[in-house]
DNA sequence: GGAAAACTTGCTCACATGAGCAGAGCCGCA
DNA sequence: TGCGGCTCTGCTCATGTGAGCAAGTTTTCC
């Protein structure tokens, strides 16, 4: 039998809640003085009857975003809500739209932010206003998409990014794999590329996303690995990529010689960064945000909250 | 793009209702006066962007009854919390509970009580207390369970109901529907079974619930009729029975002949009552519920937040 | 361009509410 | 039975909050 208080705090709430009833009032029609109403709605809200939740594309999660704070390494958190959200597409537009909100926020403005592409950072470009900032320079950190799809995106992403900071955009001229480890070696020290590379690894911030390891992981469309050989390097533990480098669910790099001839920034160069901003949502890349977290390849995680409960182990 | 102050109500509300902050604190985080938070937090609610509920079994949708009371023909209504409930068994028992409860609540107490029987009534009696009453006589108003199901449900229902009011039961000893006119006029006239129907029509209140119009309709299941039989009463525009008899979605009897073989209280008598209290829930009986409440067949409902929602013809 | 209308802003004031506290009632234990 | 500890109750008081209002600001329309 449910206990008598309990159904006296639930009725409460319903006249305090849906009724918007003052506890005096209340008070009148449960016969009861108004402060043990005001103990029973307390109680009612301490056992979790009462759920308030801010319905809204743009609502964040600051529990959740607290929580983050607390139980990992990171130093700041944006979690979006998911209510309402059937696909991860939009799940992904939504942290894309908060990492853009997150940068514009971000003081002290970087000067030089380091960037990767894929699908996710092309969102967070648009997502951005025009003049967010006075100024930045746009680097890329990891080798562009080129093979078989549309030139421009990795491009386009880091270019808008800069234009619409009134800054500039300086772009990594390679492959992001690489068939020969030689080939990967020549390129890294052309000046062209080393430059690039150098500036990336001194920049103030970084921005990138992580893709899932998958058939449908942004690699394999672009055509750098095929669906085969990503599924060799889920049998190796991988759980997705980031940077261009595919990691286990501890962290670590699950492939060393394909590592070797990846070209972009070094996890480790990532781990050092003071501000590494990680834009990670939808339910494909719940393992992967929680490689990431946990092994602390970011600073700052943006993310959904379903991807978020499952980084601090919530999974329900 | 979203407006500006939209926004900002959005970031308002996740400080008030997330992390309990005053609206003089909001103010100092968001750069505003602690009256524009206030307004900024009435305008999230009056969008809607904030949605409190209650989540507990014994929850009722009071917003909803009102509307109930309002639009319908209702004196009253009675709508439980739908929120994390999967199965139409369990939002069954919880009207059913509720129903109980209102029973218990009910001012004047009727001194006679008619009462139709089936599974939810059966949970009705069920969620009574010993001594909900002082003395209620309980009256059988339709045709018993009795071909081939285990004998007592029906009585059951009665008898409980009657001992747990410190009361009497008065079975109506007849089937529910009988194969020929002249046999239902025959037991009609029997002094046994006058008395009872002669008492049912002069009951204090009323309390039933009603039937879907499908093979799984308790009048199947006890043998009255065959699925082909009701899947015939579809056609004619059934969508439901109550006590026993068949209706369309006006409240029209559906076969006038078959109606005229059903034992039982007719339905201008509950259309006459000052107090008919309708126990239905699950989505399964939207329509009956539907028509009953449309056409004046009880004063008070007792349901689950959907049915209500389809009632008030707001079905999503 | 200027007046009227509509809206927004910062305020006062009254009301609603939670924190903290003293006393009442209840329980267990000697 | 009597004593100390425990919870529960009703209260005071300080604070948080919404209604209503006048002044300021923007928009609209001639």
């Amino acid at each position: 039998m449910i206990d008598t208080d309990e159904l006296l705090s639930i009725r409460a709430a319903e006249l305090y809640y849906e009724e918007n009833k003052t506890q005096d009032e209340i008070g009148a029609v449960l016969r009861l003085t108004r402060w043990k109403v005001g103990r029973l709605l307390a109680q009612a809200k301490a056992s979790g009857f009462i759920r308030i939740e801010i319905v809204h594309p743009r609502a964040r999660r600051l529990i959740v975003e607290r929580r983050l704070r607390e139980h990992t390494g990171l130093s700041d958190a944006v979690v979006v809500s998911a209510a309402g959200v059937s696909t991860d597409e939009e799940l992904q537009s939504r942290a894309a739209q908060a990492a853009a909100d997150y940068l514009t926020a971000l003081r002290p403005v970087p000067a030089t932010l380091g960037i990767s592409w894929g699908r996710t950072l092309h969102e967070v470009a648009q997502g951005l206003k025009p003049g967010w900032a006075r100024g930045v320079n746009v680097v890329q950190i990891n080798g562009g998409v080129s093979l078989n799809r549309r030139e421009g995106t990795a491009a386009a992403t880091a270019v808008t990014i800069a234009q619409k900071a009134l800054g500039s955009a300086t772009l990594l001229p390679s492959p992001a794999i690489l068939e020969r480890v030689e080939t990967k070696l020549a390129i890294e020290s052309d000046r062209a590329v080393a430059t690039v590379l150098d500036l990336g690894s001194a920049a103030s911030a970084y921005l990138f996303s992580a893709g899932q390891a998958d058939e449908n992981s942004a690699l394999v469309d672009s055509g750098y690995l095929t669906a085969d050989q990503v599924a060799e390097l889920v049998r190796k533990g991988a759980v997705g990529d980031i940077v261009g480098r595919y990691i286990n669910a501890d962290g670590h790099i699950v492939d060393l010689e394909l590592d070797e001839r990846t070209i972009g920034i070094r996890l480790e160069q990532l781990r050092r960064a003071p501000t590494a901003i990680a834009v990670i949502a939808g339910s494909t890349k719940h393992a992967v945000a929680r490689a990431i977290v946990s092994s602390g390849l970011c600073t700052v995680l943006v993310t959904d909250e379903d991807t978020a409960l499952a980084v601090l182990g919530e999974t329900h």
